[in-house]
Order: structure tokens, then sequence, then C-alpha cells
DNA sequence: CAAACATCCTGGGTGC
DNA sequence: TGCACCCAGGATGTTT
């Protein structure tokens, strides 16, 4: 019912930025080998070992952790992924968490142990060298990141123009165009520009198109005021829920009334991902 | 070349 | 109450 997309995982970097940053990391007990993933210019994790973390930063929905010796690690949480740094839970939930079955990772930090946790195992942790002749983008295989300055208005009105058959929605998920908006988002960020999900994205005028950029960053950031969207998996590295799932408009909510008209709302697939509009409102 | 489709995975929900 | 099914979804690889 849930993936962490932008705001989720800004809302883990800053908290994890502020717990994690100066550590060292001792050892890694990798209780499931097969969530590390052989790619991103990949390196023994080894190298990672006896460095300490120099910054704690995000792309799209990667987390990238970087070493003092200039190595990466990358985490992309999926869907159900969680990292939780132990010293910030409950001693309930320590308990809880350093049994659990779902728990495939731990990392040993010279002043605790941050957890790697996924119930689908979709989620993946790469360990990378950092090669200056790639960009992020390349290195990540992804467009630019909806809330830098490279995603500009006239970069999304241009792109859109370039897809002339691909539904909206779908141009939206597609992190080679911009990086860090899923599912939930799209949704929210269509409804808020008034735009029907299935409409071809070179059907955009310039208009609609700097409305929709207008709304990605609003939603996006509003969301990270709240600490990101909870349905059921997403957690902050200190097990806490966010709130914007209140504030949701039309994700979730087929077949409620549109906070707006009160028409109701519809759900249709478009690329086999569940989309609800409303038929009023967004045209 | 781009779009559609299959794949990975588990828990929660539904219907009989 | 139990069991068989279906569904959710991000990114990747394969097929059309």
């Amino acid at each position: 019912m849930y993936m962490p997309e932008l705001p989720e995982v800004e809302t883990i970097t800053r908290n994890l930025n502020i717990n994690l940053v100066g550590q060292k990391l001792l050892s890694i007990d990798f209780l499931r080998k097969d969530i590390i993933a052989e790619k991103l210019n990949p390196v023994s994790e080894y190298l990672l070992l006896g460095e300490s973390i120099i910054k704690v930063f995000r792309y799209g929905k990667y987390l990238l952790f970087q070493f003092t010796n200039n190595y990466l690690m990358i985490v992309h949480l999926r869907m159900t992924g969680k990292l939780l740094y132990l010293p910030l839970l409950s001693e309930e939930d320590k308990n809880l968490y350093l049994n659990h079955k779902h728990t495939h990772v731990i990392f040993n930090f010279s002043d605790g142990e941050l957890l790697f946790n996924d119930v689908r195992r979709f989620g993946k942790i790469y360990f990378s060298k950092i090669d200056n002749s790639v960009t992020l983008e390349e290195l990540l295989n992804s467009g630019p990141d909806a809330l830098s300055e490279n995603f500009s208005k006239d970069y999304l009105y241009q792109r859109s123009q370039k897809s002339p058959k691909k539904a909206i929605k779908t141009f939206l998920l597609d992190q080679k165009i911009v990086a860090g908006i899923g599912n939930i988002y799209a949704d929210e960020c269509l409804f808020l520009a008034a735009i029907k999900p299935n409409r071809a994205a070179a059907s955009l005028t310039r208009e609609e198109s700097s409305t929709l950029h207008d709304k990605i960053i609003q939603v996006l950031e509003d969301s990270i005021l709240s600490g990101g969207t909870t349905f059921s998996d997403y957690r902050t590295a200190d097990n806490h829920k966010g709130n914007f799932q209140n504030k949701l408009f039309v994700y979730g909510r087929a077949g409620e009334s549109c906070r707006i008209c009160s028409n109701t709302l519809e759900s249709i697939k478009i690329a086999g991902r569940t989309t609800v509009y409303c038929p009023k409102c967004q045209i």
C-alpha cells in the first residue's frame, strides 16, 4: 500500500544526516546477502569498513552515504524498505526489529546500529566507487531531481512535447525524465494541476505544464513538511509515521468524494499503475 | 525506437 | 475457520 517517494526519502536523509554523520562503520552483518546489488560501479563492502560518514544525501528516491575515502553506499527502499537507526527507537522497537524476520542487514557504527528492514525485499543496497567522469545522473540512470534547479519549467515543457504517446502520468513516473515522483505524488500533482492523468504528455499546453511544475514542487515540499506519507510500511529513521496521508486529495480515495467538487473519484489503470482522479476537476 | 509486459516478493484482504 | 486466490508497486529486462 505504500512506497517511499522523494518526500519520504528526504525525511529519512535529514534524520540520518543529524544522527549518522561522523560515525565510523565498524562492521556489517548480512542476514540476507541478496539485498546487495552488484551494480552502480560496484566495489567490495570491505573498502568501506573503518571509514566514517561525511554526509548523507538524496537523489530522486535514492539515499546516498558518502564515506571518508569517497566510496558510496547507495540505498533504494523501493516499496517497503526501512532504514532504522537503533538508538532512536523505543526499547520495545529495538528488540522487535533486531529479531525481526525482515531485518536483512545490520550496519554497526561507532555510536549505534543502522538496520535495513524490508518485507518484500525489493529494496537494494549498492556499494559504489565515485568516478568523477560519471555524473550522479548517469550513475543512477536518472533525469533531474524533482526539487533541483535542473528540473525547470522549460525542461518539463520541452520534454513533455517529445512524448506524443506517453500518458502524462506515466511520463511523471519515469525516473529518467524526472527523479523522485512515484504513484502517490503523480496522482496528487495531476489533481492539483487539474490535468487528466491519461492525457498524452505532449498535449499539455505551456500554461498547463507551468501549473503542473508549480504543483509538483508544492506537493513535494508540503509533504516533506509533514514528514512524508504513511499508509502502512513507511517509517522515518526513528520509526515515526508521516502525516501527509491526511492531506491527500486523490491517492487511495477511489469511490470517495472529491474534496473540491464532491464528485465521486474514479480509479483506472495506466501502464499497470492504479490511478485515482476526479473526472470533473481534471480535464 | 518506444511502449507494453513480465518479473521480483509478501502480507493483507476477499470470497467461498 | 481455513484455504485459495488476488492485489499492491519501482525499476529492470524482455518482447512486441
